[in-house]
DNA sequence: TTGAAAGCGCTAACAA
DNA sequence: TTGTTAGCGCTTTCAA
């Protein structure tokens, strides 16, 4: 350690040097002092031009680059957010990743995505860690935890809104079915009396969701089930039960839990010879890019998630922001980012979806 | 700023002290050094139990948690890596990413995400300037870079793999076409003499490629091309392009440059009347989850972007780990990730394609 | 406009 | 087993 400032007389000594040069040799091969050079980085026009210059020349003479550690250490500050995700990769939230990410862009902001599984327990207390880190001006977490204190003595915030619980699995707004009941009342508008719903694999509280919710427009419409068929998001299972259903089964609508399951019904009644949507109409969900151009093409529902997480990105830096400012507690409370009007999910009416059949069933 | 250590004396003096507490704050609660902290909080087990338990009451009553940066710069580890991307979001980087992550997981990193965009001088300045940030212990740049210098002193490794361009399309191993080939030649194999290619969009090198695999398959092996359909990505193009076929154009099989394409072609097909496979035979590309179940399910080519990203991320690590072991220029060259015969991509035979019909035109 | 001194919070090295 | 000292590389005072 004590032989590091001069050249190293170890067996290794190569022609470069074994450290990285800092400020301070900068400052030394220009003529001035280290805090000069801090000021030139810094972009400081009271520094003298022909110093200016002369700076310049030697940091890229010593191919210098500022450590960015030490920089946050002193000033705080280190561009960084960090998002915070149960282990796995459900595309969903790639979307939102993505969506947060463009927000964090735009706002000079790094962002880095950091899993964070185990217990409860052990997802607080990493999550704390992470805050209190000095690595981040803010968190943003996509995974449930509990209701943890925030301290104001200059901890940085935590935003949370859990969106997938430890496996994965959509809860929350992410979760919501509204966009099924809004699919089950036209299809009864449109003279539909008798469903089928085929639900995806329940341990994803959207399935669970849209199951139920299946259930409940069902009934307070007035409508009739025929049932509903487990599928676990298997596409044989969809088809399979479509291609087994009785003739006489009534049926003119189902709902299946996604797009995958939607277009695997579409074949088992093709494969029957039922035309869809003359005498079947079936809907999916996801909008997945091959579903506008399906044979037929599939109504579906589009889940907006890049926005989902642009407006979480936005929340966090509003309060990052508002924190920055020294804002007292209830000065400025950054608005919950899906409070207002706005939709999460959206129902695409396409060609899989008509009236009903005028004699219904009896194939 | 100024009165930041003492008791703040303004207006908003709370009862939470405005400065986060350190390991002196600890050991002064405790009673001792601040090195036997941060020993114990290192897990050093030399240091006496009831210490410990004194130190860990303090640390939970201050609710104290560590700086990662001054800690990083002590020790030169922070236990994250770098990726670089061009800004957007292709989905096919979300999921090498999540191949990535998976391994970085794995070896206790964390990862981050990092967008570089500008002129190709300044993603070369920028990916340098992470570099010796000292905030990552290594960098993986996923766009395409100048070769850069990598200085033996001291600076972290940077692995480069050029898989998109500055407008996340992909390039390089992402953009290879090798399993056109393998497709056409086994269409030949069952009959088929005359094909059609939908092409995609040729701002993506992919589409490019694939088209002029195409084309070199075709005279290669002695068959015949009506033609190739620019469709840009668009389906309704693809759709159009089927159903303004000439009834004897001779044309027997189609190869379309993805599923989307491939899909709406089915539904063109379709529309006319005619029967896939027995009559058309048509092939996609990037076994999207929907391609399994379609009806007829369709053949096409699964990229493993994944799998991508875990041998991109294992091939950092070996590069960082034997950069830490001190290992000398040629001594430990970590091999590169994408040396070996395994396949990034992979044909997936399905129900759209079959032995060409015995009297080909004329419908 | 520039320089000197101090210190961010932590850990490595040494001393006790 | 514990404490003391030094210093990572930078920026923020404050003085010149």
């Amino acid at each position: 350690m004590a032989s590091e400032s001069s050249p190293p007389a170890g067996p290794s000594s190569p022609a470069t040097p074994r450290r990285r040069p800092t400020i301070r040799e900068v400052a030394r091969r220009a003529g001035v002092s280290h805090q000069t050079v801090s000021r030139h980085l810094k972009g400081d026009t009271t520094v003298n031009e022909q110093l200016a210059a002369t700076i310049q020349d030697a940091i890229e003479a010593l191919d210098y680059r500022p450590n960015l550690v030490a920089r946050a250490m002193r000033n705080h500050r280190t561009g960084r957010l960090a998002v915070l995700l149960p282990p796995g990769s459900a595309i969903s939230s790639l979307e939102i990743l993505s969506g947060a990410k463009e927000i964090a862009d735009a706002g000079e902001y790094v962002l880095e995505v950091v899993t964070v599984s185990g217990s409860a327990e052990m997802r607080d207390r990493r999550a704390l860690e992470l805050r209190d880190s000095r690595l981040f001006e803010g968190v943003l977490a996509l995974t449930s935890l509990s209701d943890l204190p925030q301290p104001d003595d200059g901890r940085v915030p935590l935003v949370t809104m859990p969106l997938y619980d430890e496996a994965m699995r959509g809860i929350g707004a992410l979760a919501s079915a509204g966009p099924e009941h809004e699919i089950i009342s036209r299809l009864a508008e449109l003279g539909h009396r008798r469903f089928l719903h085929l639900a995806g694999n329940y341990a994803h509280a959207g399935a669970m969701r849209r199951r139920d919710m299946y259930l409940q427009t069902i009934e307070e419409l007035g409508l009739e089930s025929a049932g509903v068929v487990d599928c676990g998001w298997d596409g044989d299972a969809a088809r399979r039960a479509v291609a087994d259903l009785p003739a006489d089964s009534g049926i003119t609508a189902i709902i299946a839990a996604n797009d995958i399951l939607a277009t695997a019904a579409v074949s088992g009644a093709v494969r029957r010879g039922w035309n869809v949507p003359e005498e079947l109409s079936i809907t999916g969900w996801d909008d997945t890019r091959v579903a506008a151009v399906t044979t037929p093409s599939m109504t579906t529902v589009a889940v907006h998630h890049a926005e989902l997480g642009r407006r979480l990105m936005r929340h966090l830096l509003d309060v990052v922001a508002s924190r920055r400012r020294g804002a007292d507690d209830a000065s400025d409370p950054a608005p919950s980012p899906l409070e207002d009007d706005w939709r999460l999910a959206e129902v695409i009416w396409r060609e899989s979806t008509g009236p009903a059949p005028q004699t219904p069933p009896a194939r």
